[in-house]
DNA sequence: ATGTTCACG
DNA sequence: GACGTACGTGAACATC
């Protein structure tokens, strides 16, 4: 799909006649049919004549904007002033009728927008979005040969000639009408077209027809003052017909004020998703065609007979032991241009892990296995440490390889790569990592580990190692591996990785991902290897107090519980609770679990304790308390890093459907923040002294886009004007003002503003608000019917991804969502509201990853030493010197906000809330 | 290993 | 009328 990316004066918009493209394709072409006995030869026609301008228009002419536009069938507001409009032409031939569908899809499957409006022909649309793109200052392409277009040309727009290759400007206008484009209507007013039946003044054509405007000026002149016209039948003629020609004139002036059907910024130029287009075209059975532009985008099978599918044999590869062979590895890198590397060491966290050794491969199959940390396992001398190079002398060789900009390194997971030689001072670049260029392609499901991917493209089950390490309290660590099978183990994981390279980068490009690819993923793993090692300063003490508090607490609770059950039990058992609940008890149970249990989740004990009972409301308070000393309190201690004192999180980068971050080891993304008892978790997150915490969080972001993308109109305007959006929701829904509005009021449609994003149902909104599914389906409607736009939105979505088998967030990433198609009703609901969520949710974390991306060089560039320690979905948490606590909240502020740009220009503001204090909890 | 619950956005 | 149901995560604990 096209883009959304403002229109401006550095903009150059084309505008394709979709229609005229047809009726050549049509005529200019011989009959061809499908197998199936479909006639395809316009769509074929049509498609090398889109084909063709796209390949044509490269460099300086390249399209930042691009639309398809079509006439729509039926009648026209020309009809109305004229009956006789186009009365003389016949219908469109039997074989053509069926084509129009095609080429609407083929147009789908370039990836371009396709216009079209009932009552309008193609040439009034184009004139409005002309006008509307010269408007902004940019420059106007009209792809199309039809010379009533030509009265649209000035300074800012051209036309076309698509298979001439001819740009007709002014100076073309004048020689072919012989008169400027904007005498261009009264000449044809005068001359009239017998094709389209514009009546004209009879006697007249266009070389006089050009001669008299150019003698009187304009039309109306020339209609008034006809009686000075000396030839007697020509002013007979134009006296007699007067009327006819101002009626001609109307008829062929286009209507700049033609109503368009989507924005001009949402004709931004995207690459096409290859993989699609010739998809259809090898459906269309466009056999040479096909080819052609599977050749031209690199498209078509991957080539199976290149090395990187050759089979992997471990014994060939080498062990570096001396300086002298290091140097030759790195010179046949350098040769090569790209080198994958992968490092070995003895632990899973990055920030804790001590390097053991750095494997290389430079072609497939040729690699080798530099160890530099190995203490044991030398297989000659009995398990002694082998003989190695030292290791500053060998990272002193590799530091200027790893950082050459001319050579492209290539990693798996290179985050964790790039983390570990970082604590060396090596700081690689440029670099590709195989596991994002999968992700991005694949999306989350199906996994990226090296394995899984190593299995599904090359066929090849990489060691394990487990093989290796062995598992459980036997492990070994790798530092402790003989040298034979640790170059067996670590040079394969090079090779592997240059192997899925070959692979998976130029399916990137095929795919029309690269952008994706370069901007929301390739420059995400620097950011975050700087943020783990940063880490977060806790406080021990606090969390400690925290910890025997808690512990308190639950004793008291677990006391209450067995008082008001009458018998001691596990309080942290489901299964027991719902025994005595539901069982001795006797009291009526809610729902059931998926497996059959009674539930006993908080929404079901918070029920029961609205009914008076002692036992659930002593449960909540238990469980309260228990999750709050175990997930945080305890753990958060624990996970403190001894080296640096601080909590050093693992951010995942795909990980999610949606393009969101996930943080484990410890996840860092769901501190306590909702209820007061676990607040206090988030205040022992602290500064260094002479340190603040920064926390800025985008407000309402997934609203924002909803606003933005289903182009809702009164969310935008309340945006705009800084309402409470919740606030505004509510008063349009049930009609309250304002003013003293009733807080549960708000409460209600708030939880419908979030409903919306989730892909709402009756069900899901009553269980949520505790009303019926009836009163609950009536919100909806009113909802639906206060914001028009955003049904629309929820089923264009749902078109698209059972169309396409996925969705795209604005900035192009694809979320797949395999299972809308599937036969089972629910899977295919499930997938339907994902379908709704996904771009909103998804959007949201491209949006937060641009940010990420540019932060640290605006802070480099601002002077500041702060530094960027937390994502959290919509926030970002730093750590900066008291001085730079405003600069720093300026300048998030700014990034934050500005991030869209300059490929998305949303259409409602995105507030960022920042502030600094000494806890994360307080800077809240 | 799987299910249940609950912390966050 | 029936599928089932709000979107995206990770961790702890119980239970098999």
């Amino acid at each position: 799909m096209a883009v959304t990316r403002p229109v401006d004066a550095q903009s150059h918009v084309y505008l394709v006649d979709g229609s005229g493209f047809i009726f050549r394709a049509y005529h200019a072409l011989p009959a061809l049919t499908r197998s199936d006995g479909a006639p395809v030869g316009a769509v074929q026609g049509f498609c090398a004549m889109v084909w063709k301008l796209l390949k044509d228009l490269k460099g300086e002419d390249a399209p930042t904007h691009l639309a398809v536009i079509f006439d729509h069938s039926g009648v026209t507001f020309r009809n109305a002033l004229y009956d006789g409009y186009k009365a003389n032409r016949p219908e469109p031939p039997e074989d053509l009728v069926p084509q129009f569908a095609l080429i609407r899809d083929a147009t789908g499957a370039f990836d371009l927008p396709c216009i079209e409006l009932e009552g309008y022909e193609a040439d009034d649309l184009i004139a409005a979005y002309a006008r509307q793109a010269a408007e902004a200052g940019a420059r106007v392409s009209i792809a199309s040969s039809d010379k009533d277009l030509m009265q649209l040309v000035n300074d800012q727009v051209t036309l076309l000639d698509p298979m001439k290759v001819r740009r007709i400007g002014r100076e073309e206008v004048i020689e072919k009408f012989g008169v400027p484009p904007e005498k261009v209507i009264d000449v044809q007013a005068l001359a009239g077209d017998s094709v389209d039946n514009v009546p004209g003044v009879p006697g007249i054509g266009i070389k006089t027809a050009a001669q008299l405007i150019t003698e009187y000026g304009d039309l109306d002149t020339l209609l008034a003052r006809a009686e000075e016209i000396k030839q007697p039948k020509r002013r007979e003629s134009l006296i007699e017909h007067a009327e006819n020609a101002r009626l001609s004139r109307q008829l062929v002036t286009l209507k700049a004020d033609t109503p368009t059907p989507a924005p001009l910024e949402s004709f931004g130029a995207a690459d096409p998703d290859g993989e699609r287009l010739v998809g259809f075209l090898r459906a269309m059975e466009f056999r040479t065609l096909t080819r052609r532009i599977e050749e031209a985008l690199g498209a078509g099978p991957a080539d199976e007979t290149g090395d990187a599918t050759a089979p992997i044999d471990r014994s060939a590869y080498k062990t570096v032991q001396t300086l002298e062979a290091l140097d030759a590895w790195i010179a046949r890198a350098r040769a090569a241009r790209v080198v994958a590397v992968d490092v070995e060491t003895d632990a899973l966290s990055a920030s804790a892990a001590r390097l053991v050794g750095v494997s290389l491969a430079v072609r497939p199959g040729e690699a080798c296995y530099i160890p530099l940390g190995h203490s044991g396992g030398d297989l000659a001398d009995g398990g002694g440490r082998p003989e190695q190079i030292d290791m500053a002398s060998a990272l002193g060789r590799l530091k200027p390889l790893l950082e050459d900009p001319a050579i492209l390194k290539l990693g798996q997971n290179f985050k964790y790569d790039l983390a570990v030689f970082a604590r060396h001072d090596i700081h690689p670049a440029p670099y590709d990592d195989t596991m994002l260029l999968s992700y991005v392609q694949e999306g989350a499901s199906g996994g990226h580990g090296m394995d899984a991917l190593s299995e599904r493209h090359l066929g090849h089950k990489p060691m394990s190692f487990k093989e290796v390490c062995g598992s459980g309290k036997a492990q070994k660590s790798f530092d402790e591996i003989d040298l034979k099978t640790a170059t067996q183990y670590a040079a394969e994981d090079a090779d592997v990785t240059l192997r899925l390279w070959e692979i998976l980068k130029p399916a990137l490009a095929r795919s029309g991902l690269s952008t994706v690819y370069e901007t929301l993923e390739r420059p995400l793993p620097a950011v975050l290897a700087r943020m783990e090692l940063s880490g977060i300063k806790v406080d021990v003490a606090q969390l400690s107090r925290l910890s025997s508090e808690f512990a308190q607490k639950m004793a008291e609770a677990e006391e209450a519980a067995f008082e008001a059950a009458g018998t001691r039990f596990n309080p942290g058992s489901p299964k027991q609770i719902g025994d005595i609940l539901f069982g001795e008890m006797g009291l009526p149970g809610g729902k059931k679990t998926k497996s059959g249990a009674w539930s006993t989740d908080a929404a079901v004990l918070e029920e029961l304790a609205a009914q008076g009972y002692d036992l659930p409301r002593a449960l909540l308070t238990w469980r309260q308390f228990a999750k709050l000393k175990s997930t945080y309190a305890d753990a958060l201690k624990d996970a403190i890093n001894p080296q640096t004192g601080r909590v050093h999180t693992s951010f995942a980068l795909a990980a999610t459907n949606t393009g969101r971050l996930s943080s484990s080891d410890p996840n860092l993304q769901n501190i306590p923040i909702r209820t007061e008892e676990g607040r206090k978790i988030r205040e022992a997150f602290v500064a260094e002294p002479g340190h603040v915490i920064v926390a800025a969080d985008y407000s309402q972001i997934e609203l924002r886009l909803l606003a933005h993308i289903a182009g809702v109109e009164a969310l935008k305007d309340a945006f705009r004007a800084g309402q409470d959006i919740h606030a505004m929701t509510a008063s349009e829904m049930f009609g309250v003002p304002l003013e003293g509005m009733d807080p549960m009021v708000r409460r209600n449609a708030k939880a419908i503003n979030f409903g919306i994003i989730y892909g709402i149902s009756a069900f899901g909104l009553a269980n949520n608000l505790g009303i019926s599914r009836d009163e609950a389906k009536t919100y909806i409607d009113n909802y639906f019917k206060k914001f028009p736009g955003i049904a629309d939105y929820m089923e264009a979505m749902k078109a698209e991804a059972r169309e396409r088998g996925y969705v795209q967030t604005l900035f192009g990433r694809r979320i797949h969502l395999p299972s809308i198609r599937d036969k089972n009703p629910s899977m295919r609901q499930f997938a339907e509201r994902q379908a709704i969520n996904a771009p909103i949710q998804g959007a949201a974390a491209d949006i937060i990853r641009r940010a990420m991306a540019r932060m640290d060089a605006a802070m480099a560039k601002a002077g500041l030493s702060a530094r960027m320690l937390l994502q959290v979905h919509d926030e970002l948490v730093f750590e900066a010197p008291e001085n730079e606590a405003d600069a720093l909240i300026a300048l998030a502020r700014e990034v934050m906000s500005q991030a869209p740009l300059p490929v998305i220009s949303l259409s409602v503001p995105l507030d960022v809330d920042a502030r600094a204090a000494a806890t994360w909890g307080q800077a809240h």
